[in-house]
DNA sequence: TGAAATTAGTTGCATAACTAACTATATGTC
DNA sequence: GACATATAGTTAGTTATGCAACTAATTTCA
């Protein structure tokens, strides 16, 4: 096993254990300490349908980087929650339009701004161009592997 | 919302779901056309026993940033599989050391080849300096949150 | 047009994560 | 020595993930 190899296989465990669940984290508890009682999975769903509302489940999938299964589930939790709602497409009955409640459209800039604020705190003494290239590696690293 | 907190915001929908789950999931998908049946988070606790053997669950907590109902639960799987043994520490009752079998030091360097591939494919086009720079964000980021 | 293949979504099962509450042992302090 | 506190580990409950197998609707194409 040569040196490289052995940073690269570490490099995994970094990846994995730390900064990602780090952050996780502590978003959570600060939706948590705000009194919102969504979890990061079931916000990151409603933040793109921020962006645009609306999608398929599918179209979800594509976007959180989640498999449909998840999707489902989170979606049923959300719909639990009255945040979103199950709208049948018009034009092909197999597909379902994810909708946002007037509930969760005034969660957005609540809890973006306590999204900004945590990563504002993750990345204090980071740059630009570090934030740039940790952004073009994972790009990369998820284009070799799918 | 600036363009700059809207960018850092973007960043943790790239950290969290996109790169490290296509890692995670590349390398289970490996371990099981191996016909290993471990988890990558099994794998994970027996790469740091690799490393030292007989750490508490504690110790275990530390090095794999994970809590200690989660080791609890994966120590008790690792067991049920015959991969790890509690053993009572001499000096201190409540201390469970975990030890590794020897089915499990077998598993060491099949799986490491198989994290280095994997680490080695995900790679492709990223350069040194690059996973540098990868590894200070996290470590920064993981010491501004904890 | 009708059978085969594809696509969207769901369900069941196993593993793993977080929180909170718990037991047991060890330590610190008066 | 005894009581308060801290530490190591476990258990229960909820949510999330991955895989495989499934249903239903749509598309392909012979």
């Amino acid at each position: 096993m040569s040196n490289n190899q052995f940073r690269r296989g570490e490099l995994y465990s970094v990846i994995n254990g730390m900064a990602s669940t780090a952050v996780a984290r502590k978003l959570q508890k600060n939706f948590r300490q705000a009194g919102l009682e969504i979890t990061i999975e079931q916000w990151s769903v409603l933040y793109h349908l921020w962006k645009e509302d609306c999608l398929s489940q599918q179209e979800l999938c594509n976007r959180t980087f989640r498999d449909k299964p998840s999707i489902t589930r989170l979606i049923d939790n959300l719909e639990k929650q009255k945040l979103v709602k199950r709208t049948a497409s018009q034009t092909d009955r197999r597909i379902n339009l994810v909708c946002l409640t007037d509930a969760a459209k005034e969660l957005q800039s609540q809890t973006i701004d306590l999204a900004n604020h945590t990563m504002n705190e993750a990345l204090v003494g980071v740059t630009k161009d570090e934030i740039e290239t940790v952004k073009q590696v994972f790009q990369r690293v998820y284009d070799n592997l799918t």
